[in-house]
DNA sequence: GAAATATAGTTGACAACATCAACCAAATGG
DNA sequence: CCATTTGGTTGATGTTGTCAACTATATTTC
């Protein structure tokens, strides 16, 4: 392999995006990547905080307290206080943010179920594992 | 493989965007993802337009439009007239230019070759082969 | 126990990337 | 020759990202 590898990556995810992009549209469901991202996070972690999805994410701490503030504000999460430490919150999803994020991991799995076509089970493990230690050898 | 493959690919998108950052401000080569994108078509592209770009890299004219602009004021293209149309111009790297993007084709090969440790030459084949097959399948 | 330092989160300013609409000049089609 | 399409530019706006400065709270040091 050569260095075109950033350019497919570009261009896969690129194509990636376009795509949930058309059918997060196409469902009318009004939401971002980002939002996406960090809804699936808090969905995913116990006692989340802002500081969490910085850390999980790795995202500067001002684009995540912008991206919460958002979605405050849209009713997706909400915020508790965190008795453990006064100077944070409690991030949780409401029913209506529960109810979007399964939307979108239902045009998630769609997409990615076309992505997959015409790959076989070992190339998709072989994918996944090449994936998995680029990333492990960029951190 | 389930619907993580977004949540991955995103991560090591970010990633190596993260690294080619580093490396880029490392060598003070003052240069955007997109310009390096566009500088690498130029270079790779007979008779490139602004058109061309638009089409090979799939993006917004106005985007493109706006790229070629900041590129020819900094220096590292020059539009010639179109002889063939005379609406559009002729896309060219300048001596500025090529040194650049020869410079930046060098620190993509650096931090591909970290992402590639640990990967044999049939892995990187697959993973190859996958990424250019889930492009065909989305679009 | 108090002071110094670090941390969690917020806000403002700015940059990069992206999209859409409106426009003009040139090319193409009927 | 006129209508339509195309190539490119500009403005407005949205999304994502980074950095600095700030406040309140937690932790560390003495």
């Amino acid at each position: 392999m050569n260095n075109s590898t950033g350019k497919y990556l570009f261009t896969l995810i690129q194509s990636y995006r376009s795509e949930m992009r058309s059918a997060i549209d196409a469902k009318s469901l009004n939401i971002n990547a980002m939002h996406v991202q960090c809804l699936r996070f808090i969905a995913e972690t116990p006692s989340c905080t802002a500081n969490s999805i910085v850390q999980g994410l790795t995202r500067d701490k001002s684009q995540i307290s912008i991206l919460i503030k958002d979605m405050v504000k849209k009713g997706w999460i909400e915020k508790t206080a965190n008795i453990a430490d006064k100077r944070s919150q409690l991030l949780v999803l409401t029913a209506a943010g529960r109810e979007l994020i399964d939307k979108v991991r239902q045009e998630e799995a769609a997409v990615s179920k076309r992505m997959q076509q015409g790959l076989s089970e070992q190339e998709l493990a072989v994918f996944q594992n090449v994936v998995q230690t680029m990333i492990k050898n960029l951190n």
